[in-house]
DNA sequence: ACTTGACAATATAGCGCCATATTGTCTAGA
DNA sequence: TCTAGACAATATGGCGCTATATTGTCAAGT
């Protein structure tokens, strides 16, 4: 692959990704049904014969940008999660926030919508995700002091990880606003946090 | 009141509950639309007729059925959390199954419908119960030796009975067998019991 | 006090039909 | 490589209609 494919390539990588960033918008807003090729087209600046050129129908177009969007939000997760200079705390927080906190606001009535046709035509890939979030928080409380603690409380890693996310689902469906969204985050994350700032 | 009246009254208020327990079951199972007054009639073993010599209408009837569910779960979870034997942790698991857990493993296709109906017809009511198991769960923390930790931590018992309340609702709508419920719930109790159980 | 059987009023589910909106495909052209 | 315009096939929402189920109310009986 020389210079120019590889530049090209590039670029229609970058095009495809802004059509899904759109296509992710466009859904958020309006829900799978209510959402229309021609709104989509228009919203990422394109022609509706430009949209079906780069994928097969609308089914596929929201697969894959609920793909893009789990992606992006697993990716900034995992990012979160890895910035070992700051403190687990800080690090559960933005994990939440990141992977859950995206559209806390901004759910409508085609809420309900979303979610089943987001299980139905991508219910394997929701979970993957899903469990790849939870499974990054448990190996970074395992790989944090609070693993001791863990053990001694008789619970595992896992088990922490499965929670903070119970708890992430129960404040996104509770929380009108990012705001509280993010102060329900703090909480669990500073309590479950706690061992660590007292001596054991 | 004499000895009679009052062991009619007794007698009465005793049926009449039964009435809104069996209730209670059939709009679980059915839901509010599709269940009938008929189905409610035959689970109370008693007359359609007999069911409006006692409620105005359908509505009337759910709405009292509710209240009563929720008077109970209240009632079940503020009982827990005055057993003060028990340590804090169990006290909150106790309470928050009481509360949330009952209609875990049970809920169909008409979730929706119940909720939707629950919030239209006696909303109040319900943010009101759900505000009242709030402030409980608040003020046993705040009786308890992790009140202490809280100011420490720059957060007030309320926070954390707000936050132990949304990730019920996270358990609940993720959760399948209420024995994972329980599990959850034990997570979130022992972690946030966790400063207790160290030499601060 | 509750049951039974009946009743009209009303809600609900289903169906066909129509108008419209949207999808998915094509051709021609910049 | 993308757009523009046109197209049939299909999905969707609305409307009227029918059949059935359910509600809410009777009168009569126990």
């Amino acid at each position: 692959m020389n210079m120019v494919t590889a530049t090209e390539a590039a670029r229609s990588d970058t095009r495809h990704l802004a059509v899904l960033e759109a296509a992710v918008g466009v859904f958020a807003r309006y829900g799978f049904r209510k959402a229309s090729m021609d709104e989509v087209a228009r919203a990422a600046g394109m022609s509706r014969q430009g949209l079906y050129l780069q994928f097969a129908n609308k089914e596929e177009l929201f697969r894959q940008a609920l793909q893009h969007s789990l992606d992006t939000q697993l990716t900034a997760a995992l990012a979160a999660l890895s910035r070992t200079a700051d403190g687990l705390e800080a690090r559960l927080i933005a994990a939440c926030d990141a992977w859950s906190g995206r559209f806390v606001g901004s759910q409508g009535a085609d809420a309900t919508d979303l979610m089943c046709a987001s299980t139905s035509l991508a219910g394997a890939t929701l979970t993957r995700y899903a469990s790849e979030f939870e499974s990054a928080v448990a190996r970074a409380i395992a790989n944090s002091p609070l693993d001791a603690y863990c053990a001694k409380a008789d619970l595992c890693p896992k088990d922490l990880a499965r929670t903070l996310h119970a708890t992430a689902r129960g404040l996104k469906q509770s929380c009108v606003t990012r705001a509280e969204f993010v102060k329900g985050v703090t909480v669990v994350a500073r309590m479950f946090c706690a061992p660590l700032n007292q001596r054991g």
